[in-house]
RNA sequence: CGGGCCGUAGUAUAACGGUAGUACGCAGGCUUCGGGAGUCUGUAGUCCGGGUUCGAUUCCCGGUGCCCCGACCA
């Protein structure tokens, strides 16, 4: 798109009182909008990241047999009362009403999905099933923290598997496991998230976390240096030894919860009644599990690892454009020809790119727009290029410029 | 929820208890056009409530908001 037709605009300064990188960053080049602590609204560039991720994750979510669907953020007390948790979450979760009117916003959705499976499940012949959605959640966090990291409001992806025994259960969660893999390694976080041991409830020893190591990371974990697996903080033993290896050549680190995965057991499949009929002719309930992403915590995460002093840097898969096309120059005659040429050329070779036409710009804006907004590829035309009819190429993480042809530009870029 | 810091134009920052100023932005003019360019004109502000005082952005009390530490966190 043109960058004339943006809506948002960069700002000079850095807000005050934000200390996180990705909130610094985030609203100094415009792709969000805080409204409240922990509550943001995502402008047109951060909408564009946020769909990005979200379609990644769809992607590995469908190649594992999960269906999506989605789930109301309303909901009403009752649901909540079959299970207890009405008054457990009681400090998270956003309730009002009275009585028969009493509702709820769902911080998680346990409790909504468990009767709707009930009533398309009757038989073990009806399982195993996976269910996801990509969906907004609220949780009264006392105290919202470092910009995307944590928020009040927040779009989750949650999937929901159900099962009639534990190696059923045990083969999805493993391919989920391997599915939030490719998803932190698809968004560039494949190198600094673990795969981390946490407490996991009545069910099973451990539940599993994807832990990528940051300093801003609210939680801490342990990595170890034998087996790549780390811990979290909670279950590592007095001897600090890997419950996995029993290496004790631990290392301490920071780091952010990207993904959750849970075994649940017939937590909630008992309470709700959610039972199948097996081969024996019995009744039993089914077993369960959950798997979340916070979509945009996981869009903090990126900028957490990946920016410099004068912006952010997007990796390619997840960035609102691939290419930032800059006209320098005054935009008159044959060098706005060429330049409009070479937009037109990105748009017909299916490259999303942003073209900064702005006019009254100086280049040093542009450059350090550009630099601020952190897409992958920097391409300048100016009246130097134009006299080799050629166009400037940059990467935003590198400082060699090179002279490419406009027809070589396509494959040069995606490749 | 405990503790700490801080709330001044759209943004970022000044102002001993005494005319609220500067920069950027924004609007307009002229000059510029490869690293946030120059110049002229204009525009816009003290979180809310109470108190002290001749006078409060400044001091005191309460509230509220934000950020940070801790607690909490499927």
């Amino acid at each position: 798109m043109r960058q004339s037709e943006l809506f948002t605009k960069t700002q000079k300064a850095f807000p005050k009182d934000e200390v996180s990188a990705n909130a610094r960053l985030l609203i100094r080049a415009g792709y969000i909008e805080k409204l409240m602590a922990g509550v943001f609204s995502m402008l047109p560039l951060g909408f564009r990241v946020r769909e990005n991720i979200m379609r990644i994750i769809r992607e590995e979510m469908n190649a594992t047999g999960a269906c999506e669907i989605i789930m109301p953020a309303l909901h009403p007390k009752s649901v909540w009362e079959t299970t207890g948790r009405w008054d457990e979450m009681k400090s998270v979760m956003y309730q009002f009403g009275e009585g028969e009117r009493a509702y709820g916003l769902g911080p998680t959705h346990e409790e909504v999905i468990a009767p709707i499976v009930q009533k398309h499940v009757n038989s073990y012949l009806d399982l195993p099933i996976a269910l996801y959605q990509i969906q907004v959640k609220f949780r009264n966090e006392e105290r919202p923290k470092s910009g995307l990291l944590r928020g009040r409001e927040f779009t989750m992806k949650d999937l929901y598997s159900f099962h009639t025994n534990e190696e059923s259960l045990n083969v999805f969660y493993d391919r989920v496991k391997e599915a939030y893999r490719g998803i932190f390694k698809r968004v560039g976080l494949g190198d600094t998230t673990y795969l981390t041991l946490a407490s996991g409830g009545s069910f099973s020893q451990y539940s599993h976390e994807f832990q990528t190591v940051s300093d801003v990371g609210e939680d801490t974990i342990y990595l170890c240096k034998a087996c790549s697996v780390a811990v979290n903080h909670e279950i590592i033993t007095e001897q600090k030894v890997c419950p996995e290896c029993n290496s004790n050549d631990l290392v301490k680190k920071n780091a952010i919860e990207v993904g959750n995965i849970f075994k649940l057991g017939t937590r909630f499949s008992e309470p709700v009644g959610l039972m199948y009929r097996d081969t024996d002719g019995t009744q039993k309930p089914v077993i369960m599990a959950s798997y979340g992403i916070g979509v945009e915590r996981l869009m903090g995460a990126i900028v957490e690892t990946y920016h410099d002093d004068a912006g952010l840097i997007w990796p390619q898969a997840v960035a609102p454009f691939i290419a930032h096309l800059l006209i320098i120059g005054e935009q008159t005659g044959t060098l706005k020809k060429f330049a409009d040429t070479a937009y037109q050329s990105m748009i017909d070779a299916d490259i999303e790119v942003l073209y900064d036409d702005r006019t009254d710009v100086s280049a040093g804006e542009k450059f350090a727009d550009a630099d601020l907004l952190g897409l992958p590829w920097r391409l300048v035309v100016s009246n130097s290029t134009l006299a080799e009819d050629k166009i400037e190429v940059k990467k935003r993480t590198e400082k060699e410029k090179k002279l490419i042809a406009l027809k070589e530009l396509p494959k040069y870029i995606t490749k």
